[in-house]
RNA sequence: UGGGGUGUAGCCAAGAGGUAAGGCAACAGACUUUGACUCUGUCAUUCCGCUGGUUCGAGUCCAGCCACCCCAG
């Protein structure tokens, strides 16, 4: 069995490389780019525009590193284009609608299930291979996806999107062991470039840095009114009432009003229209509950459901 | 320029002669499937509108000044 493995120069995969290897496939290693800071006009705010090493080359660097070690082949691939038609349009439409988008879910499903998979059919694999936290279960000749058994790094959720098909062509060798085991195993191979390094959480492509000045290049700021809900007054102003989330407490800048109780202001109602933000006071506020969800696009491609 | 009130960190706000609470915001770190939430930490070293005075000692008492608010004109 030949399998392509997803090598990003993170500890997780780097030990999945080690554990497939193990098992006795054969291994190819592939570092993803799907990010140009440069080709998608990626300046605002961006604290390495200018470095002459941008973090993915050392990511790029760490993961050959590991490659080396284990003695495994090493390729590179880019997705630029296919991650901003498929992803990042998507990632962008969502905010303009005043929601918070998850990238994440839709990079797996449109680009390490879809032409990542195909480049590695092109390179004569059987199957690619991923250093999720997911476990892959087969049953009566159907494919299921299962939480891993290291609950608290469960990924299962990223990949929520995913197809049986897409599924039945991959492996999570971690799926079954605890994050604590996969650096243990890495000290032990003495994986230098990876061992210590610190998970990466979040929007991938996007690294380090101010979030808001990220989305002011794709959306541009527009300053508006945040009000009590509970009371229709102004209390100060926001940049752009895409950039906000909501239940989000932190950036509103709302400081002690006289008269007014401080526990702390939360965005409870977003506007987009209008372009007002809406806060309540204090976490218990009843604005910020709700007994109702919109959900659509739900994937059931466990049909143990 | 009659009367009353207020002036403490970016904001709100305790304090009441003995050596500046607390909250919000902000910042830093941890955690993280919402760069969100949450948690932890740091945030007025002679400073409490200004200037003098009383006192062993004043944000707290006194005097003058300044600023703002309210009522009346």
């Amino acid at each position: 069995m030949k399998v392509m493995l997803g090598l990003s120069g993170g500890v997780d995969s780097a030990v999945a490389a080690y554990l497939l290897k193990k098992q006795g496939y054969e291994v190819i290693c592939c570092f993803m780019r799907n990010w140009d800071s440069m080709a998608n006009n990626d300046v605002l705010g961006n604290p390495t525009v200018n470095d002459n090493q941008c973090p993915q080359e050392k990511d790029y660097r760490d993961a050959c590193l590991v490659a080396d070690k284990l003695g495994l082949k090493m390729m590179r691939i880019d997705f630029i284009k296919e991650y901003w038609d498929y992803v990042f349009t998507y990632f962008l439409n969502e905010y303009k609608l005043g929601r918070t988008p998850n990238p994440d879910i839709f990079c797996n499903k449109y680009i390490k299930f879809g032409p990542f998979l195909d480049f590695a059919k092109k390179n004569g694999c059987d199957m690619i291979a991923m250093g999720h936290y997911a476990k892959r279960v087969d049953e009566n000749g159907k494919t299921y996806l299962y939480k891993a058994h290291d609950k608290n790094k469960d990924q299962t959720y990223f990949l929520s999107q995913i197809s049986s098909e897409q599924l039945k062509s991959c492996l999570f060798p971690l799926g079954d062991i605890d994050k604590t085991e996969v650096r243990r195993i890495a000290h032990e191979l003495n994986l230098e470039s990876v061992e210590d390094k610190k998970d990466s959480t979040g929007v991938c492509f996007i690294g380090e840095r101010n979030f808001k000045e990220f989305l002011k290049n794709y959306i541009p700021a527009k300053k508006g009114k945040i009000m009590d809900i509970a009371t229709n007054t102004v209390l100060g102003e926001h940049d752009g009432v895409m950039y906000y989330t909501l239940g989000q407490r932190k950036g509103l800048g709302i400081g002690g009003i006289n008269g007014l109780p401080t526990h702390g202001w939360f965005v409870c109602k977003k506007d987009v229209k209008n372009n007002i933000l809406y806060v309540a006071s204090g976490s218990e506020d009843e604005h910020l509950f709700s007994d109702e969800a919109v959900i659509n696009n739900i994937n059931l491609f466990n049909d143990k459901l």
